[in-house]
DNA sequence: TCATAACGTGACGATTCGTCATATTTTGCA
DNA sequence: TGCAAAATATGACGAATCGTCACGTTATGA
């Protein structure tokens, strides 16, 4: 509209230029080649302008976070989308999230380094606080679904145990295996299955034990995981 | 006894000091201030030294994370000291792992990022693979109480189930629950109980997901958790 | 048209990494 | 013991990258 809204605008553009910039050297060269220097150079940009949208470069990493938070919680959205029961859609987000981390492993790499005190401290606070928020968003999906199995009546909360608590530890569960897993090294004299599998099997036993009906001696959940697969691909 | 071995000895001994100078460095200054040059002024060598012992930065990183790796399977050795079921000994490891979070957390920061492929990388391949060993032993633990659990009766495995996927998805658990846990910004809405309430609950559910004896319905949890606290407080 | 404000620039200083030619020490042997 | 050769230690140096800022350029609106 006026004058000043249009430079927004331009603004607004112009930090969506530079992340996409960043996410296509992250993608193609790797984080060693994700520098400053560079995101001004491909932009046409001077490094200055760059520091006029990100106080540091952790700021800008951490923005790239933002955007897979917002990725994973449209894959997770459509993940929800699959006809089934509650606990059909806990394993669809579980899955997915696997996928996600199989098909950007350079960006789950920086999802894993975004945890870490050394990064949000560097980045600015506005920034580690939207990041709160996309975090939020996610645990909001799983939330619903709880919601739902609550409602009706295939999950009943064990004793001192918040919605909250459950979601975090349903998160907390597959991120633990997926980053482990991809820092195993092919050394490792473990006999594990594919996480995917493992994610599978794991999730079984915890709802399990959460009393989270139809417990999986009573339901195929092996024909729900094909079904899954199916489903997700085509999101692909 | 023989010169060359003597030259060993000092070698490793000057290892050992510049590991320990660098773990000073991360406890009192943080891991900002842990630069190449500084463990050099501290120890009294030169910078040409150190890299006689590392082969850069990440390598030095990765021998402190060993250490580190190494001090939590010793805790763990005491957490399974404790006299009582293999649930309780499960319950103690990850107790232990939840005070070793707390009593240090820079090098927990270290940790999490040590499992990035950045970081890994770098490091020397000789050092990682030290660092998968050090893995090892930290699974070999948790490995002996599950099997102690199998040979008592305590535990049966599920169905396609391994020992050593279950001893990763402890694992795997507790790491992510604690990760998560120390990222979560002060401004976040979710209602959770702290780290350790969780732990405990969020371990009894999946170990009831698994059917280990006694049940959390049939025994009661709560007191030997107390009991481990007292225990592993002596450690300290 | 011009004064002022907003914006863009890239040279620059600072930090830190990792190297390597040289200096020093140790070793083994005459 | 003395000395040549090998092993080791050193720190000045080059390279990479970060983040800044004084200045030049463009846009605004009176």
């Amino acid at each position: 509209m006026n004058t000043l809204s249009r430079r927004q605008r331009d603004f607004l553009q112009r930090e969506q230029l530079f992340l996409d910039t960043a996410r296509q050297i992250l993608r193609n060269d790797g984080i060693a080649h994700l520098t400053m220097d560079r995101i001004a150079e491909l932009t046409e940009y001077a490094k200055g302008t760059v520091y006029k949208h990100f106080t540091c470069k952790e700021d800008i990493l951490c923005a790239l976070c933002l955007e897979c938070l917002q990725h994973m919680a449209d894959l997770f959205r459509h993940a929800s989308s699959l006809p089934g029961n509650s606990r059909e859609h806990v394993m669809a987000v579980g899955t997915a999230y696997q996928m996600f981390t199989l098909r950007f492993p350079e960006e789950f790499d920086l999802l894993i380094a975004s945890r870490t005190n050394k990064f949000r401290q560097k980045a600015a606070p506005k920034r580690v606080e939207d990041m709160g928020n996309a975090d939020q968003v996610v645990h909001n999906q799983l939330r619903a679904i709880v919601g739902r199995a609550i409602a009706d009546d295939a999950l009943v909360l064990p004793p001192h145990i918040g919605v909250d608590e459950l979601c975090f530890s349903l998160w907390a569960f597959s991120f633990g295996m997926l980053v482990l897993d991809q820092a195993k090294d092919m050394t490792t004299e473990l006999q594990l299955p594919p996480v995917q599998q493992m994610l599978f099997s794991q999730f079984n036993l915890l709802l399990d034990g959460y009393g989270w009906k139809p417990l999986s001696s009573e339901f195929d959940y092996l024909q729900s995981f094909q079904r899954i697969l199916r489903h997700m691909d085509v999101q692909s």
